[in-house]
DNA sequence: CAAGTGATTAGC
DNA sequence: CTAATCACTTGC
């Protein structure tokens, strides 16, 4: 079951990014072919309060313009002149709030996953933000798409416990002051592909 | 462990 | 216009 837009518009970020642990992130290719994966790591930037966030104190440009939309749309930017990060809006419009999938565990189309990510160990195909966004073909063409829509989405998949899920200290945002030590990144115990421990 | 990579942004 | 920065990955 795809979820719905009620999902995403709900205000609190941070059970949005915990509760997505667990449900299918699902990609529809160029051929109509399944690829998805299980998301088993995310992180909650808090729009305008949140010194990591690209939002912080209402700063809107070109970049990060649809995270001002309303929740359940998709925002890809590209960083380090090299990869992708997907995020997904959350709350309702005008707060720019989201959650970036950091790692997934593959469930459809591996064998596409592999051919993407090269020569590389099962293990390593969606264990980053970077890693994944090459293992589904998410680039820049994806920013503004919405999770109704029939290109990327997600479904109800697994449950976990809420003694299976772990929260801690982001990662990469160092220079965010007192927001780089909030406990905003979540993942599931012992799970393989979380992309650090 | 450190270099690489280029879009994006803020600062002249 | 220009320079600095960066929600990362890979291969030394």
């Amino acid at each position: 079951m795809k979820l719905t837009h009620d999902f995403f518009v709900r205000k609190d970020t941070l059970h949005i990014a915990s509760d997505l642990l667990g449900k299918l992130l699902v990609v529809s290719n160029e051929t109509g072919e399944r690829v998805s994966g299980m998301i088993v790591e995310t992180e909650a930037y808090l729009g305008e309060i949140d010194k990591a966030a690209h939002s912080f104190s209402g700063r809107r440009t070109a970049r990060n313009e649809i995270t001002y939309a309303e929740g359940g749309h998709v925002y890809v930017f590209f960083i380090y002149g090299l990869y992708y990060q997907l995020n997904f809006v959350c709350s309702h419009i005008d707060d720019p709030s989201v959650v970036l999938i950091r790692a997934v565990e593959p469930v459809e189309g591996i064998e596409i996953m592999r051919t993407r990510r090269g020569k590389m160990p099962d293990k390593n195909l969606t264990s980053g933000p970077g890693k994944l966004c090459i293992a589904f073909g998410i680039d820049k063409s994806f920013n503004g798409e919405d999770l109704l829509g029939d290109r990327i989405w997600v479904e109800e998949y697994k449950n976990f416990s809420r003694d299976e899920i772990v929260s801690g200290k982001r990662i990469g945002v160092g220079y965010a002051e007192e927001f780089a030590e909030m406990p905003w990144r979540f993942w599931l115990t012992n799970n393989l592909f979380v992309s650090k421990k």
